[in-house]
RNA sequence: GUGGCUGUAGUCAAGCGGUUAAGACACAGGAUUGUGGCUCCUGCAUUCGUGGGUUCAAUUCCCAUCAGCCACC
């Protein structure tokens, strides 16, 4: 098996989750947050710059490598790992979500999707094969089920139809997997918003038994609560000796609560993209740094932060950055935010050692702003 | 000094007699959750250089004045 999970402890607490996920490309503390890299680069970041605040694994994307420059090329450079410079895990989403944000540009059926490129608007097909073949030229440590988000909201009927078809793409990929031994397949969980749907995916998918599964169709416009409340009927189905991941979630709340019931990873486009549109997450709350009301502050963005942005650069230099669209702007800030997010869930952890999530969860979200 | 042209928001401007003075950029605020460095939403001129006149009605026509630009001396 090319992925493992080992589980620590658990928080008497909370009942979080403290485990470790052995990968080909080395050890990962769970729970964890994953940088997004959709095109073999983690937007404003180099490889170093990761290894420095510790991000552990990164997430890529089948859809756009497919798209540009084409996984032969990377298969040709020696596969992912070797082509962007990163030598820790590597997980890729198999293209599923992307598929269904297209809107009207593609069209589902039994045997996969027809869609057009949203770069040159050029036709493509891809299936479950097709998407397990993507991602096993790719190579990276942990690859995902093609699978069918719904959208929210969703009508029953068409949720059911959707989950059904995802757990026959799920079997489907399973087959197509070349090197299980390398590569793990993850398997995604369905359902939408309904209790009784998510069960019967989780007991679908959970069947054809993959080494980690993960929680889809969340974090799709719901509000929060209900999120919270799939979550806690969801995660209980999984099996405890195998990594559960929830895709797309990424707000400093959202990871907490996602911890507390049960998940171990995350990841998330959000840290990188408000960073790049002049928003910070500090442990004060959100900074829009681009507000005029930085003009002449010259504080860290945030003061509790040991960031090398936060040691280095003033609020008021960071605002100028963005507001004169320099590129170190987006350096800078999304430095900070991954630092920000890696370094939470570094304290979750701890906090499930020591048995006081809830406490931590507490006194963060106080300080956040959020309403606890 | 003489002749001509132009003055509308921070900037570039449309409107040239008739309801709440286009639009763009900038600026200000918001959004952003398995990433299109994309983008979206909202706000922003009680007033058209200034003063007077004509008219039921003036950013629009007339006069004066001020400012800028161009040409000639």
């Amino acid at each position: 098996m090319a992925v493992t999970y080992e589980k620590i402890k658990e928080c008497k607490q909370s009942g979080a989750r403290l485990g470790r996920l052995h990968t080909p490309h080395g050890t990962i503390d769970t729970p964890i947050f994953m940088p997004v890299g959709t095109q073999a680069t983690v937007k404003a970041m180099t490889p170093e710059e990761l290894k420095a605040i510790e991000a552990q694994i990164i997430l890529s994307n089948t859809y756009h490598l497919y798209l540009r420059p084409g996984h032969k090329l990377i298969e040709k450079a020696g596969g992912l790992h070797k082509f962007m410079n990163w030598d820790r895990p590597i997980l890729t989403d198999s293209g599923g979500f992307q598929v269904f944000s297209l809107g009207d540009l593609r069209k589902i059926s039994e045997e996969g999707v027809d869609f057009r490129s949203h770069l040159d608007g050029s036709k493509h097909f891809i299936s479950p094969e097709k998407a397990v073949e993507i991602q096993n030229a790719l190579g990276s440590d942990i690859i995902m089920a093609f699978d069918e988000c719904a959208p929210y909201p969703a009508e029953r009927h068409y949720v059911k139809n959707s989950l059904q078809r995802t757990t026959r793409w799920a079997k489907r990929c399973k087959q197509a997997h070349q090197n299980p031994d390398r590569q793990a397949l993850f398997g995604i969980i369905q359902g939408g918003m309904y209790k009784d749907l998510r069960e019967q995916s989780a007991q679908e998918i959970i069947e054809l038994d993959f080494p980690g599964y993960a929680v889809g169709g969340l974090s799709v416009g719901e509000p929060k609560p209900l999120m919270y409340e799939v979550l806690e009927y969801t995660t209980p189905l999984m099996p405890q000796d195998k990594p559960r991941y929830l895709m797309g979630v990424g707000t400093p709340d959202c990871l907490i609560e996602g911890v507390i019931r049960g998940v171990d990873m995350f990841d998330c486009v959000l840290p990188t993209r408000i960073a790049r549109n002049g928003t910070a997450m500090t442990s004060i709350g959100k900074v829009v740094i681009k507000n005029a009301k930085y003009i002449e502050d010259f504080l860290p963005l945030d003061p509790n932060c040991g960031c090398y942005t936060c040691k280095n650069y003033s609020r008021a230099y960071l605002r100028h950055l963005y507001k004169a669209e320099e590129i170190l702007s987006a350096r800078l800030v999304t430095y900070h935010n991954l630092y920000f997010l890696i370094d939470l869930m570094k304290k979750i952890r701890t906090a499930i050692l020591e048995d006081r999530l809830l406490d931590f969860r507490n006194s963060f979200f106080k300080q956040y702003g959020y309403e606890v």
